[in-house]
Order: C-alpha cells, then structure tokens, then sequence
RNA sequence: GGCCCGUUCGUUCAGCGGUUAGGACGCCGGCCUCUCACGUCGGUAACACGGGUUCGAGUCCCGUACGGGCUACCA
C-alpha cells in the first residue's frame, strides 16, 4: 500500500511551497488508496516552537488537508537514530571523526578555493582499536556515513534518471558531537519505521537524496521511491519567500481567499486540470497523476488565484456565501444588520473574494456612505435637482407589493418619457444614491433588492445632498 | 567554483516524430447593457540557441546559453 507523508520542521507558518508538498502528497494518498502521514520534524530544538507546528497543522486543516496518522515527532525518537547511527559504527558504514569544527574550518580556509571544499575523509582510516579508545578518554567525535564509491541513482517519480557520482558526496555527519542525531539519519530512520513507500518533496532536497540512499544502503534496507517536485518561484524568478510578500498560506484566508480556491490553485500548479473553473477536491484527486506533474517549477500567480477565487464565488450556493460574507461583514461593522440573500446574491458576481462581497454590502445596511468623487464629479446635478423629487414620487406610487425590478423599469422609463429625458438621466444617479458608487448590478435589481423604504431614503438623502451643496 | 535539475505565448497548462503549435489567466477590441462585473465573440503573443538523428523535430541525442536548487555538527 502506498504511503506518504508530509514533514515539515516547526520553524515558521505553512508557506505556499510547503502547502503545495503537503497537497501533492495527499492527493497521491487518496488517489492510490493509501495513507498520508504527517510528522513533525523538530529536532532543531533552538528554532522550533509548539506555536509553529500548530500553525502548520491550521494551515492544512484551512485547506482541507488531513491526515490518517499522526502528527508525529520526531524529537520523539531521538534515541532510535542514536541506536541506528551506532548500528552503523558497529557494522562499519560508519565511523568516528574526531575533527573539531574549528579544525574543519581551518582546513577549509586553507584550500585554494574552500568554496569547493568537502570533508576530506581524514578519519576514515582510523582503526575501531584506536576510534574507542579516544571515545572512552572522552574526546569529542561526530559520526560519519562512509560513503561508499561509484555512482548513487535513483529513478525519480517526477524528475526521471538521476544520477550523482558518490565522489560528490561528503561522508555526512549522522550523530553530531552532543550525541543528536543529524537530520538525514533522522528522515531515513523515520521513513524506514513509519513504512514509507514514497518520499515526495520539494526539489531542493535533491541533494539530499544521494545522502539518504547511502544511509539506506549501510542499513541493508531498500530505499523507498523518491519524487523531488519543482519550486514555486515568485514573479522574478526565484524561489518563493518572504520577499515576495504573502507566503503564508493561512494569510490568504484573511484576504478573503478561499480554501478550496488555494487548492485548486496549488494542484493546478505543474499539472493539467480544467484551468477554467474550480473543481471539487474529489474531481482534483481523480485527474491527478504523479507521474504526469511538470518538471519544471511555476511562477506563483495572484492574477490567476484571484480569478478562480472569484468564479468559486460565483458559483458557490446561496447559503455558503452567506455563511462566508456574514463573519466578514461582521468584522467590518459590527454594529450594522446583515443584508438579506437578495442583497448578497447581487453583490456576489462582481466579488472576487469575501472582504470585498461584504464592503459592497454596506449600502444595503447603513445609508451614511460617501459618494464616489469621480461619479458625482460627472454627474448632471441641475437634472438631478429637476427631476428627482419627480422620481421619487412616481416610484413611492408603487404599491409594496409590487416593488420589483419589472414593475420599478416600467415606472421610472415612464417617468423619464414624461419629463422628456433619457432613463440614463436617472439611473445613473440613482446608481450613485443607493450604492454611493458608480458602478453596480442592474439598478431596477438594486432597487428591489434594497426594498421601497430603503431605496427611497437613500434618493431622498442623494437629493438633498446636492440641494445643500 | 563544483554537483544536480530545468527551458513552449508576459504567466499558466496542453502537445509525446507529420498540428494553421491548442486552452486558461492577463491585456486589447466587439456584443450584451443603465454602469461595472459576469457571460459571450474576436485579437495579441511562445517552441532559448547551435549542431546532429530522421523523408520529416517543439517532440529523440549532443553541445552552448540562460534560469533555478544544493553545496552545515539547519531542516
């Protein structure tokens, strides 16, 4: 049975990158029918926090992302990988070395050119006789991984053939100094207990791979499948970060992105789905194909993510937009009425995410808006002055029950044949008086949506407006 | 520097030896119309370069260029 797993280290939010990881991953799970495991990788103790792997496990929650075993820790089983890196000292595809950190950095420096250093195997030769003597008078010593020669390839799910001749590879450090086990044994050891079949990540663990499958081998154990997953790069090019703004993927949430949006998003990146529309995560799951995935990274794309927000939007049932505008408009103004469904069905095609559906509520709610400048500065105010009472009059002849958008077209185009002017004359300002923008759905639509009182009042306060000014 | 990976419109995803190189986002224009959005119709725009292989190459091979990643007793 396939399973997977995503492991992040607790040492900052769930970012889009790790977001994407984790999504593949889950996908693949539920594609094949197998498990998606979720562990921790906190053995940094200086940098890892309680407060980070929630945040983590809130990022995935928020995208609907969940697990069938876990969370684990791997700081739990710290003492299996000392176990394991001794295991490899005993059965020798490991040995002690003795070289401070200075020494090492001396050694480097002392290169022509230390960029190309890599540790030199200066301990490698020394006898186990001579290597537990020196551990017994207490020296200090980190454990290696002896990298055997020739060349260490594996045929990666997503990239192919990859090959690195092991001559590249420095003998690693598996157990440092203060007897913590280094991150590579930690991921092997975890990977092997836990039954991982494939290790999907990011590509930047490339580099590390050749390392793992070494440890793998001293071990006697057969690697897992490996599949390293292109970057996502921000808009010049480079690996995604802090620089590029929003990377946090919970911080999405609050600029009104969807989670089923962020998915769509995040599966569609270097793989083909219906680019058009937002599909369920159960149509997601059965497009996906691992082995399908691009093998070249992506551009992180706000324009795109915005749009498949605003068509998710648009189509989403009645009742989920509310759910979604309500707490938003709440948090906005948290003394006025929430808008009826009338309201938040009109507003919602032109949103293209929650914040902006609920500032464009506000007129239904409250009628102390300001005007748009650029609208009332193109407005015809002597016309307003002339035939507005007019107007007023002639649409509160409208008995209430017949307050609809077919019954206020017929009076207010009646209304503009008998003074003589074009409809537009009217509706553009009553556009401005009921929303105080100049751009919104239909204006009978609006009228009916905001009801006879509420439309009245807010012409009666556009009229007096230009009257005073 | 070394090693590894990659390269189709501005972005994104197709294309898997024979295509007028297609779809989507963006942008531009038309339609709809009371405005904006939606929708719809149309337009813009790409195979990094050079060598092979082949009757034929975006598609296969090799170089070059460019981009990216890694190069810790971090994960």
């Amino acid at each position: 049975m396939v399973k997977v797993r995503f492991a992040p280290s607790p040492t900052g939010y769930l970012h889009i990158g790790g977001a994407r990881t984790a999504l593949i991953n889950w996908l693949h799970a539920k594609k094949t029918g197998g498990k998606f495991v979720l562990r921790v990788e906190d053995t940094d103790e200086e940098r890892s926090t309680p407060e980070m792997t929630q945040a983590i496990l809130d990022g995935l929650s928020w995208l609907g992302i969940t697990w069938d075993e876990g969370p684990h820790f791997q700081s739990h089983n710290k003492h299996i990988h000392q176990e394991l890196s001794y295991k490899m000292l005993a059965n020798g595809t490991a040995y002690r070395c003795f070289c401070s950190k200075d020494e090492l950095e001396r050694r480097k420096n002392a290169l022509a050119k230390p960029e190309e250093w890599r540790y030199d195997g200066k301990c490698r030769g020394i006898s186990k006789d001579e290597s537990d003597r020196r551990a017994l008078a207490g020296e200090f010593f980190v454990i290696r991984c002896r990298i055997p020669e020739g060349k260490i390839e594996w045929d990666d799910v997503v990239k192919g053939k990859i090959s690195f001749d092991a001559s590249q590879i420095e003998d690693l450090v598996l157990l440092r100094s203060d007897a913590s086990p280094t991150y590579n044994l930690s991921v092997v050891a975890d990977d092997y207990s836990m039954g991982i079949t494939h290790i999907i990540r990011g590509e930047d663990h490339i580099s590390n791979t050749p390392k793992q499958i070494a440890i793998y081998k001293a071990l006697g154990i057969e690697p897992p499948l490996f599949g390293h997953l292109p970057l996502i790069l921000g808009p010049d090019k480079k690996k995604l970060s802090k620089r590029h703004g929003t990377t946090s993927v919970i911080a999405y949430k609050d600029e009104g992105i969807l989670p089923l949006a962020m998915f769509n998003f995040l599966a569609s990146m270097g793989a083909s789905l219906d680019e058009n529309r937002c599909l369920t995560r159960e149509e997601i799951v059965e497009r996906f194909e691992l082995q399908k995935l691009k093998k070249s990274p992506s551009v992180f794309d706000r324009e795109r993510l915005n749009f498949l927000n605003g068509k998710l939007i648009g189509g989403m049932p009645l009742d989920e937009i509310r759910e979604l505008a309500a707490p938003a408009f709440k948090k906005l103004y948290p003394f006025l009425p929430f808008p009826d469904d009338k309201a938040v069905d009109l507003m919602r095609s032109r949103a293209r995410n929650v914040p902006e559906l609920a500032t464009t509520l506000y007129p239904f709610a409250a009628d102390d808006f300001y005007y748009d400048e650029k609208t009332l500065t193109k407005l015809n105010v002597e016309s307003v002055k002339k035939n507005f009472l007019g107007l007023i009059y002639k649409l509160s002849s409208i008995e209430d029950p017949s307050w609809n958008a077919a019954e206020i077209e017929k009076a207010l185009r009646a209304y503009a044949e008998e003074r003589g002017i074009h409809a537009k004359e009217l509706i553009h300002p009553s556009r401005l008086f009921l929303t105080g923008k100049g751009e919104s759905p239909s204006i009978f639509d609006l009228f009916e949506a905001m009801g006879k009182q509420a439309s009245l009042k807010r012409l009666e306060r556009g009229l007096n407006f230009l009257n005073a000014g």
